[in-house]
DNA sequence: GGCCAGGACACCA
DNA sequence: TGGTGTCATGGC
């Protein structure tokens, strides 16, 4: 079987395990970004918990994010953990915004995919995950997500890269996966989805996810 | 009380 | 180039 075939394969069953229709679709492209930059290394409960705090105080605006004292910004996002390092992140990202052509974020995400992502990547605290996520998600444009649930989740079908490094990682998947945003999008959230929902107890169970039940009795054992 | 969650970065060998 | 420690909160 191919990778491309198998990639298909592992995406129909997502696709009828899981709705994520609700992924992302109906935020702001700021509370993309933003939210993408305070969901690093937590969940997303706890990122929402952090950005409803600075959407309820006014905060979540290019301006208000730039003049906020850095302490008040700390304190509105301290839910989502790291909230020092987030903070700066998110001081860096309004920067690189009022940099950019028109100095509106509609102006930073009209740049393509390419220098989009490089602009991205020169703020302290936006790597390669977070830069794809605002790509994907807030600019509407195809760079699939690498997450480590993408790498565990395909290494156990045998998909790797020679050298998994996260461009390597990508790079596969763009070889291999219709260039679309809805699909990029859709089968990132599904990965995401079968990530949080597998099997941490038996790791000897490699391909039960393209079938409906899991011969090990448990449901997307992962 | 320990582990983990939708990372990123600095440092070191 | 790859491995490791650090940043930090909250749920289970």
């Amino acid at each position: 079987m191919t990778t491309r075939v198998l990639l298909q394969q592992i995406f129909n069953y997502l696709k009828n395990e899981y709705d994520v229709s609700d992924w992302w679709r109906n935020e702001s492209a700021l509370e993309i970004c933003v939210g993408a930059i305070l969901v690093q290394n937590t969940t997303w409960r706890q990122a929402h918990v952090a950005l409803k705090q600075l959407i309820t105080t006014g905060n979540l605006e290019i301006n208000e994010i730039k003049k906020l004292d850095i302490l008040i910004l700390q304190k509105l996002i301290k839910p989502s953990g790291f909230y020092r390092t987030k903070a700066n992140t998110l001081k860096g990202f309004v920067d690189l915004v009022s940099q950019s052509k028109d100095g509106t974020l509609k102006g930073l995400l009209s740049l393509d995919s390419e220098n989009l992502r490089v602009s991205l990547l020169s703020v302290k605290g936006i790597g390669n995950e977070t830069a794809d996520d605002i790509i994907l998600y807030a600019a509407h444009k195809p760079s699939f997500v690498v997450d480590k649930y993408s790498q565990r989740i395909f290494t156990r079908y045998g998909i790797q890269p020679t050298g998994s490094t996260y461009l390597k990682w990508q790079t596969l998947i763009h070889d291999n996966v219709d260039k679309d945003v809805l699909k990029f999008q859709e089968f990132h959230a599904l990965l995401v989805r079968l990530g949080q929902d597998r099997c941490k107890t038996i790791p000897e169970c490699v391909d039960c996810c393209l079938k409906s039940v899991c011969k090990t009795g448990l449901k997307n054992c992962m």
